[in-house]
RNA sequence: GGGGGUGUAGCUCAGUUGGUUAGAGCGCGUGCCUGUCACGCACGAGGUCGCGGGUUCGAGCCCCGUCACUCCCGCCA
């Protein structure tokens, strides 16, 4: 037996009785009832309650204490009588009778209750986060991130893969989000970055003969955060060689999924998961991360409003505009407020108005219905698989606009209409993104993921097709509508890349100097290569069915970028700057 | 950079149409209580109503400005 304890606040239970033990650990609670003393006694295990009565010559020592005492008890494990047994905890058919106890150090009063699980002011929780931590909820957060780091490892290790570490400063990556700077001390006037992701050392891991590489790997960027977005993260990072994109699908399906099974605690995960490609996730969901929860399919109704009564979409259709049709499941007898929030709601989302019909019993109402035709009603209905009882909204514009709005009325009819079943997991690949972008501010072309990413159709469609419609192996994991993953095979011809980088805009000395490590290695024998990288902090948060990533985290930042328990960032003192050839500008 | 929400006791919140001395629960302090487990009972302390200005006989409440936190858009290959 140690100095502090010989079991811990979770371990102790019938088997125990009659033994003599010692526990540590912080005072949860005191019942003080004059002449009996009862202290729940609470680590990281559990809680067990303690008892000392008026004649023992530590109750006064016992009375004194104040929650969050932390105390050494040592004493008798007794059976409770029956009709004082907690069936809450599992040690609440036994307690300790105190024979001695120390305190090893006190609390002052608390800024919030640690034993109470109540709602409490962000930065409040933030300054006093070890105080935060104690409490129940985030002790099992953080337990489960430890068991899913610790599964992602496993499982990536017995498939042989082999995990590296590398550098956190580094240099900085033209393309991307905004990189976090590091001053250089003995170089002045030069800086290093701190990495938004591994992803040209993993691909120069590859090309260095590792076969399978995988990481946990922290990763930095200087973006605005959100409640699923920080400066920091953690991605589950894997680079593999001679792969095709099903290879790298094989490896995501037998971890990730899997892991969402061992810690489902009564949810539900979908085995089947479809690859589906991104114009058809745009066309059918409106999003590039569907929620495939949701049963509602957008439907594409243009050519059934061209020419129709119904005047505006057909003066719209005629413009090149798209008519794009929603149904809403059994909500015919929805009062018209429900209908004219959810025209409040398009207009919110940029919308002009939201069309709609409704298929009641006997006549079909709405303002559409009014100027359409029976053959055209039946069409629409037919589109969209509506019956009655079901109510169809259309959404008019051009076609990326309208595909946009209907994913976001399709989500809200979705929660509307209480059509997704919370506790299941589905998951989808999203394939086939495009390889460049029209950047909306210059409209020039860009890369739209990763500049070293393999194109399909080759140097072919590179030379011949528009560079727009050229498709990308380029693919995202999604569950339930969140992404958790994004990945793509990667170029390894630098012909190829020679005539990728001339689209986007960049000269080859440009890309020679920007990705100087990368161009310079695939000139000695590059492997073809192809890699994916997970959101292990999203993935924990969802696991634990948490809205926001700070609650997975062990010690977060607030919104603003600050560190409110250590104060962080603080200015840098004279020495520091004069040291790093740094000079303020007031 | 833009939009929404919140800000009243240590914590979580209420506060009517602008009207007396701003309330509740928890926590904290004192006392009582031998079977509680969110123990109970009694008493008590505790307030720059985020901050600044304005309107008014009178502002927690109305107006203007500002700050903090938070959610979202932009941004995040």
């Amino acid at each position: 037996m140690n100095k502090y304890r010989s079991h811990t606040c979770g371990q102790l239970n019938e088997t125990n009785i009659g033994q003599k033990v010692k526990l540590s650990g912080w005072v949860n609670r005191k019942r003080d009832h004059g002449n009996l003393v009862f202290i729940d006694l609470r680590d990281h295990y559990g809680i067990t309650q303690c008892v000392i009565q008026n004649s023992d010559k530590n109750f006064g020592v016992v009375e004194t204490l104040k929650p969050e005492y932390v105390v050494c008890i040592e004493g008798n494990v007794v059976a409770r009588d029956a009709s004082v047994i907690n069936d809450k905890i599992p040690t609440g058919k036994i307690e300790i009778v105190i024979e001695d106890i120390s305190i090893l150090s006190t609390s002052e009063t608390l800024p919030f209750q640690v034993s109470v699980e109540e709602k409490t002011a962000e930065d409040l929780r933030l300054k006093y986060r070890y105080l935060d931590l104690r409490r129940e909820k985030l002790q099992r957060n953080m337990k489960i991130r430890d068991l899913v780091i610790r599964s992602m490892r496993k499982r990536m290790w017995d498939l042989g893969f082999n995990e590296f570490q590398t550098p956190i400063l580094t240099s900085t990556s033209p393309e991307g989000a905004r990189d976090f700077l590091v001053p250089s001390r003995m170089h002045e006037g030069k800086f290093y970055a701190l990495p938004q992701a591994p992803q040209q050392y993993k691909q120069l891991s590859q090309i260095a003969g590792f076969d399978n590489y995988f990481q946990i790997a922290p990763c930095f960027r200087d973006e605005d955060t959100r409640a699923d977005r920080v400066f920091e993260f953690y991605q589950l990072d894997i680079e593999m060689s001679f792969v095709e994109q099903e290879d790298i699908f094989a490896v995501g399906e037998s971890v990730i999924p899997e892991i969402f099974k061992e810690f489902a605690n009564g949810r539900t995960v979908d085995p089947n998961i479809p690859r589906i490609s991104y114009d058809e996730v745009l066309e059918k969901y409106g999003t590039d991360k569907p929620d495939l929860r949701n049963p509602i399919i957008i439907k594409d109704a243009s050519e059934i409003f061209k020419d129709s009564g119904f005047g505006v979409f057909a003066s719209a259709v005629e413009k090149g505009q798209v008519v794009k049709a929603i149904i809403a499941p059994a909500s015919s007898d929805k009062p018209r407020s429900w209908f004219d929030k959810l025209g409040e709601f398009a207009i919110e989302i940029g919308l002009k108005g939201l069309a709609y019909m409704v298929f009641t019993e006997n006549e079909v109402k709405g303002p559409v219905a009014k100027n359409l035709d029976q053959e055209r009603i039946n069409k629409i209905k037919e589109l969209c698989g509506a019956s009655t009882g079901d109510s169809i909204f259309f959404v008019c514009e051009n076609l990326e606009a309208a595909q946009k709005a209907a994913g976001k009325v399709r989500i809200r009819l979705g929660e509307d209409l209480n059509l997704i079943d919370k506790n299941d997991f589905k998951f989808c690949w999203v394939v086939d993104f495009p390889f460049f972008e029209l950047d909306s501010e210059t409209g020039t072309v860009g890369f739209c993921h990763n500049p070293f990413g393999l194109n399909q159709g080759g140097i072919e469609a590179l030379k011949t097709q528009d560079p727009l419609t050229i498709k990308a192996y380029q693919y995202d994991m999604v569950c339930n509508g969140a992404e958790i993953c994004s990945g793509g095979l990667r170029n390894f011809d630098q012909e190829a890349m020679k005539i990728a980088f001339a689209i986007a805009g960049y000269d080859e000395e440009t890309v020679k100097t920007k990705f100087s490590a990368l161009w310079l290695a695939f000139q000695y024998g590059p492997p073809p290569t192809a890699g994916c990288a997970y959101g292990v902090d999203r993935i924990v948060m969802m696991l634990s069915d948490e809205p926001n990533l700070r609650e997975v985290i062990l010690f977060p930042i607030n919104q603003k970028g600050q560190d409110l328990m250590m104060n962080a960032p603080i200015e840098a003192t004279e020495k520091q700057l004069r040291e790093l050839h740094i000079k303020l500008r007031r």
